[in-house]
DNA sequence: TTAGTGATATCC
DNA sequence: GATATCACTAAA
Protein backbone atom coordinates (compact mmCIF):
# COMPACT_ATOMS: atom_id res chain seq x y z
CA UNK A 1 0.00 0.00 0.00
CA UNK A 2 0.96 3.47 -0.20
CA UNK A 3 2.71 5.73 2.09
CA UNK A 4 0.25 9.01 3.23
CA UNK A 5 0.49 12.30 4.74
CA UNK A 6 0.55 11.16 8.16
CA UNK A 7 3.64 8.99 7.55
CA UNK A 8 6.21 11.42 6.72
CA UNK A 9 4.15 14.02 9.35
CA UNK A 10 6.46 12.80 12.27
CA UNK A 11 9.91 13.29 13.30
CA UNK A 12 12.62 12.89 10.68
CA UNK A 13 14.39 10.60 13.04
CA UNK A 14 11.01 8.07 12.89
CA UNK A 15 10.66 8.61 9.28
CA UNK A 16 14.15 7.95 8.08
CA UNK A 17 14.46 4.13 9.36
CA UNK A 18 10.91 3.39 8.53
CA UNK A 19 11.47 4.47 4.76
CA UNK A 20 14.35 1.37 4.37
CA UNK A 21 12.76 -1.02 3.05
CA UNK A 22 10.11 0.71 1.25
CA UNK A 23 9.89 0.74 -2.33
CA UNK A 24 10.24 4.39 -4.30
CA UNK A 25 8.26 4.33 -7.55
CA UNK A 26 8.17 7.08 -10.18
CA UNK A 27 5.54 7.09 -12.77
CA UNK A 28 7.03 8.66 -16.32
CA UNK A 29 4.92 10.19 -18.76
CA UNK A 30 4.77 7.57 -20.83
CA UNK A 31 3.21 5.40 -18.32
CA UNK A 32 6.03 3.35 -17.22
CA UNK A 33 7.07 2.59 -14.02
CA UNK A 34 10.40 3.07 -11.77
CA UNK A 35 10.49 0.87 -8.72
CA UNK A 36 13.42 0.70 -6.49
CA UNK A 37 13.38 -0.36 -2.53
CA UNK A 38 15.36 2.49 -0.22
CA UNK A 39 18.12 0.53 0.94
CA UNK A 40 19.71 3.55 2.95
CA UNK A 41 18.43 6.59 4.33
CA UNK A 42 19.91 9.68 6.45
CA UNK A 43 18.30 12.30 8.62
CA UNK A 44 18.34 16.36 8.31
CA UNK A 45 16.53 18.23 11.25
CA UNK A 46 16.13 21.91 12.11
CA UNK A 47 19.12 25.16 11.57
CA UNK A 48 20.70 23.56 14.41
CA UNK A 49 21.92 20.80 12.59
CA UNK A 50 25.36 22.36 11.15
CA UNK A 51 24.66 19.22 8.47
CA UNK A 52 21.42 20.06 7.21
CA UNK A 53 21.19 23.05 4.35
CA UNK A 54 18.47 24.81 6.89
CA UNK A 55 21.60 25.75 9.13
CA UNK A 56 22.78 28.51 6.95
CA UNK A 57 19.30 29.77 6.87
CA UNK A 58 16.56 30.26 4.90
CA UNK A 59 17.43 30.73 1.30
CA UNK A 60 15.68 30.14 -1.96
CA UNK A 61 17.05 27.39 -2.54
CA UNK A 62 16.65 25.32 0.31
CA UNK A 63 12.86 27.11 1.51
CA UNK A 64 11.32 23.50 0.39
CA UNK A 65 12.86 22.03 3.54
CA UNK A 66 10.18 23.91 5.93
CA UNK A 67 7.48 22.96 3.82
CA UNK A 68 4.66 20.62 4.64
CA UNK A 69 6.01 17.32 4.71
CA UNK A 70 5.56 15.05 1.82
CA UNK A 71 7.30 17.59 -0.22
CA UNK A 72 9.98 16.06 -2.68
CA UNK A 73 13.37 18.24 -2.50
CA UNK A 74 15.87 17.88 -4.86
CA UNK A 75 18.70 19.81 -5.78
CA UNK A 76 21.98 19.36 -7.94
CA UNK A 77 25.18 18.70 -5.67
CA UNK A 78 28.75 18.76 -7.13
CA UNK A 79 27.22 19.77 -10.53
CA UNK A 80 26.58 16.28 -11.61
CA UNK A 81 24.30 14.88 -9.26
CA UNK A 82 20.76 14.64 -8.35
CA UNK A 83 20.08 14.17 -4.82
CA UNK A 84 16.35 13.78 -3.36
CA UNK A 85 15.22 14.42 -0.07
CA UNK A 86 11.53 13.90 1.36
CA UNK A 87 9.90 16.43 3.84
CA UNK A 88 9.33 15.43 7.17
CA UNK A 89 6.96 16.40 10.78
CA UNK A 90 5.67 20.13 11.28
CA UNK A 91 5.48 23.20 8.08
CA UNK A 92 8.25 25.35 9.58
CA UNK A 93 10.02 23.16 10.86
CA UNK A 94 13.44 22.36 8.19
CA UNK A 95 13.68 18.52 8.48
CA UNK A 96 13.93 15.89 6.19
CA UNK A 97 15.45 12.60 4.90
CA UNK A 98 17.97 12.40 2.17
CA UNK A 99 17.67 8.69 0.01
CA UNK A 100 21.03 7.84 0.34
CA UNK A 101 20.76 4.32 -1.41
CA UNK A 102 18.81 1.71 -3.15
CA UNK A 103 18.93 -2.08 -3.18
CA UNK A 104 20.46 -1.87 -6.67
CA UNK A 105 22.00 1.66 -6.50
CA UNK A 106 24.46 2.35 -4.24
CA UNK A 107 24.54 5.66 -3.61
CA UNK A 108 22.16 9.49 -3.59
CA UNK A 109 23.57 10.20 -6.91
CA UNK A 110 22.64 6.59 -8.61
CA UNK A 111 19.65 6.11 -6.61
CA UNK A 112 18.03 9.41 -8.51
CA UNK A 113 20.33 8.35 -11.79
CA UNK A 114 18.00 5.36 -12.12
CA UNK A 115 14.65 5.88 -11.32
CA UNK A 116 15.13 9.55 -13.60
CA UNK A 117 14.64 11.33 -10.85
CA UNK A 118 15.71 15.27 -11.01
CA UNK A 119 15.20 19.08 -10.28
CA UNK A 120 11.90 19.12 -12.10
CA UNK A 121 10.55 17.10 -9.55
CA UNK A 122 11.62 19.96 -7.05
CA UNK A 123 8.38 20.72 -5.31
CA UNK A 124 6.28 18.16 -5.98
CA UNK A 125 4.86 15.81 -3.46
CA UNK A 126 5.35 12.24 -3.23
CA UNK A 127 1.98 12.10 -2.12
CA UNK A 128 0.65 12.68 -5.89
CA UNK A 129 0.95 10.22 -9.16
CA UNK A 130 4.14 10.78 -10.29
CA UNK A 131 6.64 9.57 -7.35
CA UNK A 132 5.34 7.77 -4.09
CA UNK A 133 6.55 5.09 -1.47
CA UNK A 134 4.81 1.25 -1.22
CA UNK A 135 4.82 -0.90 1.90
CA UNK A 136 4.92 -4.10 0.24
CA UNK A 137 5.48 -5.55 3.74
CA UNK A 138 9.14 -6.19 3.22
CA UNK A 139 10.81 -6.17 6.99
CA UNK A 140 14.45 -6.26 7.74
CA UNK A 141 16.99 -5.07 10.15
CA UNK A 142 18.56 -1.62 10.32
CA UNK A 143 22.25 -0.32 11.65
CA UNK A 144 22.51 2.88 11.74
CA UNK A 145 26.08 4.75 11.12
CA UNK A 146 27.39 8.16 11.43
CA UNK A 147 25.88 10.65 8.00
CA UNK A 148 28.22 10.73 5.06
CA UNK A 149 29.75 14.05 3.24
CA UNK A 150 29.43 16.49 5.94
CA UNK A 151 33.23 17.40 6.67
CA UNK A 152 32.13 20.64 7.52
CA UNK A 153 29.86 20.23 10.01
CA UNK A 154 31.73 19.96 13.30
CA UNK A 155 32.95 17.02 15.53
CA UNK A 156 28.82 16.24 17.45
CA UNK A 157 26.79 16.69 13.83
CA UNK A 158 29.46 14.89 12.26
CA UNK A 159 29.61 11.75 14.36
CA UNK A 160 25.51 11.23 15.43
CA UNK A 161 23.86 8.34 13.91
CA UNK A 162 21.58 9.85 11.83
CA UNK A 163 22.25 6.78 8.92
CA UNK A 164 20.22 4.18 8.55
CA UNK A 165 20.88 1.51 6.40
CA UNK A 166 19.58 -2.13 5.62
CA UNK A 167 21.33 -5.11 6.95
CA UNK A 168 20.90 -7.84 3.82
C1' DT B 1 43.59 9.74 -5.38
C1' DT B 2 41.68 12.96 -8.26
C1' DA B 3 39.17 15.29 -12.12
C1' DG B 4 34.75 16.60 -13.56
C1' DT B 5 30.54 19.49 -13.23
C1' DG B 6 27.25 23.59 -12.51
C1' DA B 7 23.96 25.88 -9.30
C1' DT B 8 24.23 28.68 -5.28
C1' DA B 9 25.77 31.82 -1.79
C1' DT B 10 28.87 35.26 -0.67
C1' DC B 11 31.84 38.46 -1.55
C1' DC B 12 33.38 42.41 -4.14
C1' DG C 1 30.32 40.25 -11.91
C1' DA C 2 33.78 36.90 -9.70
C1' DT C 3 34.84 33.16 -6.87
C1' DA C 4 34.61 29.31 -3.48
C1' DT C 5 31.97 25.58 -2.11
C1' DC C 6 29.36 21.36 -2.29
C1' DA C 7 24.56 15.72 1.63
C1' DC C 8 29.06 12.68 -5.26
C1' DT C 9 30.87 9.37 -8.88
C1' DA C 10 33.94 7.05 -12.03
C1' DA C 11 38.23 6.14 -13.57
C1' DA C 12 42.97 5.12 -12.42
Amino acid sequence: MRLTEPFFHRDCLKVAPDLVGKVLVHRLPDGTELRERIAETEAYRGTEDLGCHASKGRTPRNELLWRQSGTVYVYLCYGIHNLANVITGEAEQPQGVLLRAGVNADGPGKLTRSLQIDRTLNGSSFLGDTVWFEDDGFRCELRTAPRVGIEYAGDYWKKIPWRWIMVP
